[in-house]
DNA sequence: GTGAATGCAAATTCTTTGCACGAGC
DNA sequence: GCTCGTGCAAAGAATTTGCATTCAC
C-alpha cells in the first residue's frame, strides 16, 4: 500500500537525482534497519548516506529533506534535544511515546484521542488540520 | 493562588538580582499585557526587558530563562518556527491550539484527553511524566 | 541547451560560553 | 575578600544560502 519514496516523487512531480534516490533509500530503510524507534536527524542521515556515496554533501541532505517534507513524503519532528528528526510519512498516522531515560520511541495510535482532539478544535471554532502529541514516560519496573 | 515569580524564586532558593526581577516582571505581565496568546521568545523578552533597562544583555535573558525553566517557573515550548518560546508555569496545566494562519494561540484543557494519554502510556508499560499536545487548525468561516 | 540540483564554503540564526568586571554578602 | 551574576564579544550548533559547476531531461 505504501508507495516507495521514488514513486511518491514521481506522482508529485519531484525530480529525482542520484543523490535524492540515495537519500530516499536510506530513509525508507530506516526502520527496517534500525528498528521502529528510528527517527534520524540530518546528521545521522548524512552519515548513513555518506556510506553509500561519500560525495553527497550535508547541504544536499538538508535540501532534500526539506523538499521531501514539503512534498508530504516526510514529517519533521522537533522532539526534545534541539535537532529536527525525520520519518517517512505513510498513510498510517501515529503519535509518539518517548522514554525519557533511554530515548526509545514507541509509536502509537489512539482513535479516541484523535476524535477528542477534533472535538476540542471544533469547540473553539477551528477545523483541525494537524496535531502533535508526544508522551514522555518512564518505564515501569514491572 | 499563583505566587509571583519573585516568591517562587525565594521558595526555590533562586537568588534574585535586579535583572532577574525585571525579567520576571516582564514574563508575569506577558499575558495581561499582550493577551492570552502571548508566548514570547527570547528576542521578544529581550526587547521588552530592554525598554525597562536597556543595559540588560540578551545573554542574561537566555541565562535567566533557562534558570527559571530549571526551577519549574517557566515552560519552554518548541512550536513550529524554530525559536523556543516561554510561558509562566502555573498550577493549571494546559495544551495549545494554534491558528496556522494567524499564529494565534488558544490554551485549553481537556481532562478526557489527559486521562487517555495516561492510559496509553500505561498500556505500553510506562508511567507518564510529561506530554506535549499541540493542535493546529484553521478558523471556520462561520 | 537550459534550468534545476549539487558541492563547497561562507553566512545566518539561535543559543551558549569564557572572561574580566561588578554587585551583594 | 569571595562568590556568583552580568555584559560583551567570541564561540558553537543547526540550518541556509550564494555561486560556480555539473547534471537531468
Amino acid at each position: 500500500m505504501n508507495d516507495t519514496i521514488e514513486k511518491k516523487c514521481l506522482s508529485k512531480g519531484v525530480k529525482l537525482t542520484e543523490q535524492r534516490r540515495i537519500i530516499a533509500k536510506v530513509i525508507s530503510e530506516s526502520k527496517a534497519a534500525y528498528g521502529e524507534s528510528d527517527h534520524p536527524d540530518v546528521d545521522e542521515l548524512y552519515s548513513r548516506v555518506s556510506k553509500i556515496d561519500s560525495k553527497i554533501s550535508i547541504a544536499t541532505v538538508y535540501r532534500t529533506v526539506k523538499l521531501f517534507e514539503e512534498a508530504g513524503i516526510l514529517t519533521k519532528h522537533d522532539f526534545r534535544g534541539g535537532k529536527a528528526r525525520y520519518e517517512e510519512l505513510n498513510e498510517g498516522h501515529h503519535d509518539h511515546l518517548i522514554d525519557i531515560k533511554s530515548g526509545e520511541i514507541i509509536e502509537f495510535v489512539d482513535e479516541e484521542i484523535e476524535n477528542l482532539q477534533k472535538k476540542v478544535a471544533e469547540k473553539y471554532g477551528y477545523e483541525l488540520v494537524d496535531h502533535k502529541l508526544e508522551l514522555y514516560g518512564i518505564k515501569k519496573n514491572k
